[in-house]
DNA sequence: TAGATATTTAGACAATTATCTAAATAATAG
DNA sequence: CTATTATTTAGATAATTGTCTAAATATCTA
């Protein structure tokens, strides 16, 4: 849960995750929206990862990363459960 | 949006949440369940007041801290709408 | 195999954060 | 008014975090 939320608490990796929603992406076509060196955005994919909020695949020399969509159900649901309602 | 996720990212707070779900409570309550100072507890609660989770309303000698409902609401829309679905 | 491209790892540094103790402020009770 | 209780503020410190550059690893192509 930790995790999670200290995943959640960075405004790049945020942004991260909306510029995947739209569709997945190798590491250098996201890292077009920042600008932060690569081994910056390398360390918050890890991060995002971690959290399993990302998954990665390897093709070839690329590395596709993707949104967990399976984990936002658990996500919001464990949030709704924290906090509400 | 990055003072809340940032309040949320603290296992302490969010358990400061859990507890005041339950019923509101003075500082010196809410203490009880931890084994920090006050002062940090303090600063905890200063955090999460200024992400708009709990209010701190004075009556007499005490503070009594409570969640803030209305804006779990919108915390939960945002949620949604950042990442899902 | 050598060179190019994609990505991660290592190590360093500055900024932020969680915590502490001590002191300050607020309100009540004697 | 003084002492007591409740809470916050100030200032210090250690741990964590976001960032960087340089180097390492992985894959592809010529």
């Amino acid at each position: 849960m930790d995790t999670l939320f200290k995943a959640l608490a960075d405004q790049n990796r945020r942004k991260i995750l909306e510029i995947l929603k739209k569709r997945d992406m190798t590491v250098n076509e996201i890292r077009k929206y920042f600008r932060f060196s690569g081994a910056t955005l390398s360390h918050h994919l890890d991060i995002l990862k971690r959290a399993n909020l990302v998954i990665a695949q390897r093709e070839g020399q690329f590395i596709h990363y993707s949104l967990n969509t399976s984990v936002f159900e658990e996500v919001l649901k464990t949030f709704i459960n924290i906090f509400g309602r």
